[in-house]
DNA sequence: GGCACAAGCCGCCAAA
DNA sequence: AATTTGGCGGCTTGTG
């Protein structure tokens, strides 16, 4: 187990073999861009590859690395970026990462990176994620990890994995938030243009399950119940409009959301809930109405459950004020 | 905060 | 023969 409040001070990245520039660009952009001036943390930052040799990207040019692995050895942070997972990772990678993890650090993939973490074993009995195009493929390929396809990120010890691309941004604030608090984390999230971050010292707020991708079948009644969100709706329901049986609904439902069909419902109404108590005036009895909670008691309960907060304390936290 | 009842979830299994 | 469907029961979770 990782020590709390250690600090994070030296950041190493991995480049592998066509690695993915946006997601490099993001690990560049939260650790490798020093706003000492603006009293944020500045770290020292080293992009790594096996043997310092110049890396093809993704995109087709070629980047050269200032330094070998060496840096990983004293690194508070390695993180991997996505990669040709076809290739095999280099041992002496897979090493550097075995022992950065076994000294406490942490140790944080986006995307595809999740790979070469498996490859070290670091995945075997860790809750993880990837790329959701490659959540089965890393669940086949490491049968010990376990995949969870529908969240940005996941924290398991010291294992940081992100979903694709820009959740690499709201793992690496959350990181950022463990090690820094909240208000580093805000500062930072600011500086960078991500939309409103909701911090609050709550990581849960960016943990939600990712929306619905390609729902076939689905579309249509998920648009409509979208749409009502304020009318009373039910699993049976939902399954009605679907002309399915209520168990095949759920059943297809999880395929293609991710989600049970509840869990999506009280998501979404949850969402709309947020949204309402950020830019209206209307009052918590009024959001319940509206977003289909039979009751502000209900409404409360599902703000303690999920957000570990209350409607007044996330409006006064978040509320948009007029300028 | 907790109670009682309703609703939802999911493994299992039989039918299609 | 293999896959999909959907009902059942138990357990969990939501609602008032």
């Amino acid at each position: 187990m990782r020590t709390l409040g250690h600090m994070l001070k030296n950041v190493a990245v991995i480049a592998l073999p066509d690695v993915a520039v946006f997601e490099l660009g993001v690990l560049c952009e939260l650790f490798g861009y020093d706003r000492s001036a603006d009293g944020l943390p500045a770290y020292n930052f080293a992009l790594c590859s096996p043997g310092g040799v110049p890396i093809r990207t993704h995109a087709g040019f070629t980047l050269t690395p200032d330094h070998d692995l060496a840096p990983v050895e004293q690194a508070d942070l390695v993180a991997v970026g996505p990669y040709d997972t076809q290739r095999e990772v280099p041992a002496e990678v897979l090493g550097a990462l075995r022992r950065a993890h076994d000294r406490g650090a942490w140790v944080m993939s986006v995307c595809t990176g999740a790979f070469a973490l498996g490859a070290a074993g670091l995945l075997d009995g860790r809750r993880c994620t990837t790329h959701w195009r490659h959540a089965d493929a890393l669940a086949d390929r490491f049968p010990a990890a376990k995949v969870d396809p529908n969240v940005l990120y996941v924290v398991d010890d010291n294992v940081l994995t992100s979903a694709g691309t820009a959740a690499g941004i709201d793992a690496g604030l959350h990181l950022v938030r463990a090690e820094h608090g909240s208000v580093v984390a805000t500062q930072l999230a600011r500086r960078m243009v991500v939309p409103p971050h909701r911090d609050g010292g709550q990581a849960q707020f960016i943990e939600t399950p990712v929306a619905p991708y390609q729902c076939e079948t689905l579309q249509p009644v998920l648009e409509h119940v979208l749409e009502t969100l304020d009318r009373a709706h039910t699993v049976d329901t939902m399954a009605e409009m679907a002309h399915m049986a209520p168990r095949t609904f759920a059943r297809k439902f999880r395929a293609e959301t991710g989600a049970t069909p509840h869990d999506w419902l009280i998501g979404q109404r949850m969402l709309l809930a947020r949204r309402l108590l950020e830019d209206s005036e209307l009052g918590v009895d009024a959001i319940a109405a509206r977003t289909g909670f039979g009751s502000a008691a209900t409404l409360r309960h599902h703000f303690a459950h999920r957000l570990s907060t209350t409607p007044q304390a996330y409006r006064s936290t978040f509320k948009i004020r007029a300028a």
